[in-house]
DNA sequence: GTAAACCATTGACTATGCTCCATAGTCAAT
DNA sequence: ATTGACTATGGAGCATAGTCAATGGTTTAC
């Protein structure tokens, strides 16, 4: 796949796709003579899940020291372990935050129903 | 409260305080003649859950028209619950996603427990 | 073989969200 | 009354995350 497919299938433009690789967020497959860069499937995944994380709050930095986490060696397992358990708790305080962010809403729009509001 | 001491108590700079200010996210309760803001206990309770709703990816732009909802009556109830129904429909989807992401970092900590990674 | 549609690189520009600085007024303690 | 810690305003500067434009090579279709 081409740049401009993958652009069109993800729904981002190519400049962005080609900022995220110079920030180290993802990488072309293959580079033929032409110095075209070429993706496939794994990298569409990659850009979509990027995407998401960008938008529950992580920033480019946080998403690829994540991802450098399944691509690198030079961890050790108890440091990978350690940055994977921070993460986990790190969401599971967002869901928290979001869960009282929801109910703050609901009774918001129970005032707006009582016309409170 | 001055800014001073509200900036110590939410671990948040003066100059964000003045910036948010700016933005028409927060406002000080009084000004005395001297010019100083000063600001109570509900503008603490709303500066920290700005700071939650930005670490949870809304923009500043967003939280403050979510803001607006509860401080302004311009709209009508129908107007208002849609926007709420919108917001909470949003909250939903990234509580989705952020449990799809703590599974896939879930695994992530199986293989390096099995050593595959 | 040439136009249209694509690709590449480089660097300038933009929006958002702060952060810092210069300048100046205020207040509390000594 | 002066020093030090605070406040205000205005504007410059910065980091992050793109976006756009200029220039030029490549590929496909006609």
């Amino acid at each position: 796949m081409l740049i401009g497919a993958l652009s069109k299938k993800i729904g981002v433009s190519v400049d962005t796709i080609r900022f995220y690789e110079k920030k180290g967020l993802i990488k072309y497959t293959t580079v033929t003579e032409n110095n075209y860069r070429h993706y496939d499937e794994s990298v569409a995944h990659k850009l979509t899940s990027i995407l998401q994380a960008k938008a529950l709050g992580f920033s480019l930095r946080e998403i690829r020291e994540l991802s450098d986490l399944t691509d690198n060696n030079y961890l050790s397992s108890t440091e990978r372990n350690k940055i994977l358990d921070d993460k986990i708790m790190d969401i599971d305080e967002k869901i928290h935050q979001l869960e009282e962010m929801k109910n703050r809403l609901l009774s918001k729009k129970e005032e707006v129903k009582k016309g409170k509001c």
